[in-house]
DNA sequence: CGCCAGGCCTGCACGC
DNA sequence: TGCGTGCAGGCCTGGC
């Protein structure tokens, strides 16, 4: 998916047409997904106002009044606003008509994604109840990454991405941050000391801020709430440029798998 | 054709 | 015995 920045991405880019909207009808084509969708929605959405949208870790929090659509984007979905009339194409699952004329409509051709219906507290529910910190608020620094990772023998990447740790750092990120931090993805969490971590929570905030602040990413695939495409052209310092020269010292950039993902770093920069 | 891709849940094996 | 931890597998389609 969409990482992090991406999810809040699409989250600002929905709020302005979604926020105090009425739901006029629910459109379900293809249920199928990570959880299948609720076919009740559409009889216990339509009429509901949307009172507001958010985000914990990956997942879009929408508050509809009697209860909650919890929207998650898997790893191809993405989230648009149209005319309600517009052409549903291949993958497009699940629309939330509204009485403005326009739907916000998902597509989501791995159908990793998932959309779910609670009515009670959102942040209890079973998907979300076990997420870590937010890597954006305060709560998140160097002395917290060093105080939750002392003792961890797994690599420091996949820490990062361990998201009932930390959410909404992916594979993409993780290895950015580790490269601006300097610190080799392999190196065990609880050896990884505390101006290092202080240097690892800056990289993390750094990276995302930078993506959220170019309105995007980075994804070939990824378009915004608009369908405009992301800011792809953003230059990776690792992720992807297996043998190709580090931007900062000239070496080739290697590549290895941890966890059946793929790591990129710079074996001079990354110690 | 085989392999790879943004996520993350589940179940299993292991060590303390 | 129980718990936390770490790993592999699985879910899917599309692109190279």
């Amino acid at each position: 998916m969409p990482e992090l920045p991406e999810v809040e991405t699409t989250c600002r880019g929905l709020e302005p047409h979604l926020r105090g909207q009425r739901i006029h009808a629910v459109i379900v084509r293809d249920a199928r997904l990570r959880v299948p969708i609720l076919a009740e929605l559409a009889h216990i959405l339509p009429g509901l106002e949307i009172r507001g949208i958010g985000r914990r870790g990956k997942y879009l929090l929408m508050d509809c009044g009697r209860g909650w659509l919890i929207l998650h984007l898997g790893m191809s979905g993405s989230l648009r606003i149209l005319p309600s009339d517009a052409l549903a194409e291949k993958h497009d699952h699940f629309d939330l008509v509204l009485e403005s004329g326009f739907c916000m409509r998902l597509r989501d051709p791995r159908r990793f994604g998932a959309v779910i219906w609670t009515e009670t507290d959102p942040l209890r529910h079973p998907l979300l109840a076990h997420l870590g910190v937010e890597p954006l608020t305060n709560d998140f620094d160097g002395a917290w990454l060093y105080r939750h990772t002392r003792g961890k023998k797994g690599s420091i990447k996949q820490t990062l991405m361990d998201s009932h740790l930390l959410v909404g750092v992916g594979n993409i990120y993780a290895n950015e941050a580790l490269f601006r931090a300097a610190i080799r993805p392999t190196t065990p969490a609880g050896r990884v000391g505390a101006s290092r971590c202080d240097r690892l929570a800056r990289a993390v905030k750094d990276v995302l801020q930078q993506v959220i602040a170019a309105g995007g990413s980075s994804l070939r695939d990824f378009v915004d709430s608009n369908g405009k495409p992301g800011y792809f052209q953003q230059q990776y310092f690792v992720y992807g440029r297996a043998g190709e020269p580090c931007r900062q010292c000239g070496v080739p950039i290697r590549l290895l798998r941890q966890g059946q993902r793929s790591t990129f770093y710079c074996p001079d920069c990354q110690r």
